[in-house]
DNA sequence: TTCTTTATGACCGGATCGCG
DNA sequence: CGCGATCCGGTCATAAAGAA
């Protein structure tokens, strides 16, 4: 399913219909006050708001579940495993703050720094805006891109980046033995130009080697979208055998 | 000890503010 | 007005602290 194509609109619709299998609609949408349910609030929408938050744990496991399914064939290329949450004391990923998917040499949620092959971070949103229609079956509509509605998902949002190149410095501080182990955050959306440089900057100084965004075409109607910045901080990818 | 309460942090999105 | 940076917050999981 997930191991010829990057993310996509195909990816969220699976979002919801899994979701909604073990969550309500009330708690994966906005309900307007004429009961319509959105995934975010559209731009033009007037009235009372409420901040959705019980759709955020459901995000981020669907999104770090994929991400290590589409690692994993690249994984056993290396001979090695794509797992998610692991553990490595020493390079101060604990239990309550694990690295979303590593690929290692061994199949275990605890590592050791050797065995650790690479590591990812996984920041990725419900990019589009949706509504959920309630026919005999339920149904989504795609009301626009991440234009057309009030939220900032992914690494658009400056504070997911900023905990981004927190933690993987929190990771690179905590050990001389961290040198070794590429750190690549994996996103959906592009980034903000005013990280241009700065990507570009954590690259060079080996920091982060990469901020990735699996959404080959993250806007509708061909709108522009950054391919990669000049030192290739930040790439776009547009097909699995790219990436 | 065992049960209950409080505290902490991760998740991601809206609100607000400042700046052009 | 629009954009980006920062701040705030509901929910959940986990753990520490407190009560019985």
């Amino acid at each position: 399913m997930s191991d010829k194509h990057l993310w996509t609109k195909e990816r969220e619709i699976d979002f919801f219909t899994k979701s909604l299998k073990i969550g309500t609609p009330e708690q994966l949408f906005y309900v307007t006050k004429d009961g319509k349910y959105y995934a975010y609030w559209p731009k033009n929408y007037k009235g009372v708001k409420t901040t959705l938050q019980s759709r955020n744990a459901f995000i981020g496991a669907y999104t770090e579940k994929w991400a290590q399914e589409i690692l994993n064939p690249i994984a056993k290329e290396l001979n090695a495993h794509a797992v998610r949450n692991v553990v490595c004391e020493e390079l101060e990923l604990i239990k309550g703050s694990p690295a979303d998917v590593a690929i290692c040499k061994t199949n275990s949620i605890f590592q050791e720094p050797e065995d650790i092959i690479a590591i990812f971070e996984v920041k990725m949103s419900i990019v589009w805006n949706w509504e959920l229609l309630k026919n005999s079956e339920f149904s989504l509509k795609c009301l626009g891109d991440y234009r057309t509605h009030q939220g900032n998902p992914g690494l658009l949002r400056s504070d997911t980046m900023l905990k981004a190149i927190g933690k993987s410095i929190s990771v690179r501080i905590a050990s001389l033995k961290s040198a070794k182990i590429p750190i690549i955050i994996l996103g959906n959306t592009p980034i903000t130009r005013s990280y241009y440089t700065k990507v570009d900057n954590l690259k060079n100084y080996g920091i982060i080697q990469g901020f990735w965004s699996l959404n080959p075409k993250p806007l509708d109607n061909n709108g522009e979208n950054i391919k990669s910045t000049e030192q290739e901080g930040f790439m776009r990818f547009d097909s699995y055998s790219e990436f």
